[in-house]
DNA sequence: TGTAATTAAATCGTGCGCGATATAATGTCT
DNA sequence: AGACATTATATCGCGCACGATTTAATTACA
């Protein structure tokens, strides 16, 4: 019993930080073998979906809804461009900006993409239900700790 | 409307990855002026937590606790060794195995990291019946994921 | 006992992720 | 118009994080 005093804080199970941080690395490993058939890594798949969902966008329009820094999504994007999948062109209205554009390959591997996500849900083992209201939880935590942050 | 077809999977924001992969990022910083002034990155402090509850771990022990692989953990180690905070020392009944033991300074430590919890539960905004929930969840879909991947 | 299998760390290459800084284009203000 | 500030990306260095491989020590077992 010499740490009587530790047991109101240093126990890591109890550290709500370290339950994201442990998910997320369980989430990648989750992914990762799904996501190697696509040729992309978790962070390229998270930007995929993005412009899925919104194509022709900015680089810092990309990283406000992925919470990125440039120095984070350029080599990312670059790579993507690389492996055939988008275009990276200076926007001719603001030579500043650099517009990301899917290719047709960018385009069609959504498709194949389509499978993913159910499987991901199964494997976490939550009903919708939970799932939501998990997810829900998670972003009203994370907004207020970006809010903390400034 | 031309995303009809999208609308019913391709939603960054509904998906329950994403939520935990930008907590993980938001907590990195909130942590990072807090731990700064320890000289400790994120998972460094991390590992110092498992040090603290319990000294004299081998690596994979640690990594064992925190889900991470010897070849994440021994760059990492050899850095707080470096900063003088632990000691690696081979086990002389198994000379495979590492003992990674707490120097005095990296047991000093933990008294000035005793305010670091308390301000990240704040910054998170929850009441401790949510935090502690949402933390037992997390911990829950954790283990359900790291089961389905073997 | 000696050979094969297993185990524990370490090493290597790749890809994030960030802070600090650089570069170039645009906007502002007089 | 000219000087200065601002904005959008890009670059650089560092530290994770992992899969694949290597090295060395221990264990199994023929």
């Amino acid at each position: 019993m010499e740490n009587t005093s530790n047991q109101d804080f240093l126990q890591l199970e109890k550290f709500l930080c370290f339950s994201v941080y442990s998910a997320t690395h369980a989430f990648n490993r989750i992914y990762k073998p799904l996501l190697d058939a696509l040729g992309l890594t978790y962070p390229q798949y998270l930007v995929m979906v993005t412009l899925w969902q919104e194509d022709d966008q900015s680089v810092s329009s990309i990283g406000e809804k992925m919470y990125l820094e440039s120095s984070t999504l350029t080599p990312l994007l670059k790579r993507l461009e690389a492996n055939g999948l988008v275009m990276r062109k200076r926007d001719p209205k603001d030579e500043r900006s650099v517009r990301i554009n899917l290719t047709d390959a960018g385009k069609a591997l959504r498709e194949k993409a389509r499978e993913v996500p159910p499987c991901i849900l199964e494997a976490t083992g939550l009903d919708i239900e939970t799932a939501k209201r998990l997810n829900s939880d998670l972003q009203a935590m994370r907004d207020t700790l970006a809010a903390a942050a400034k």
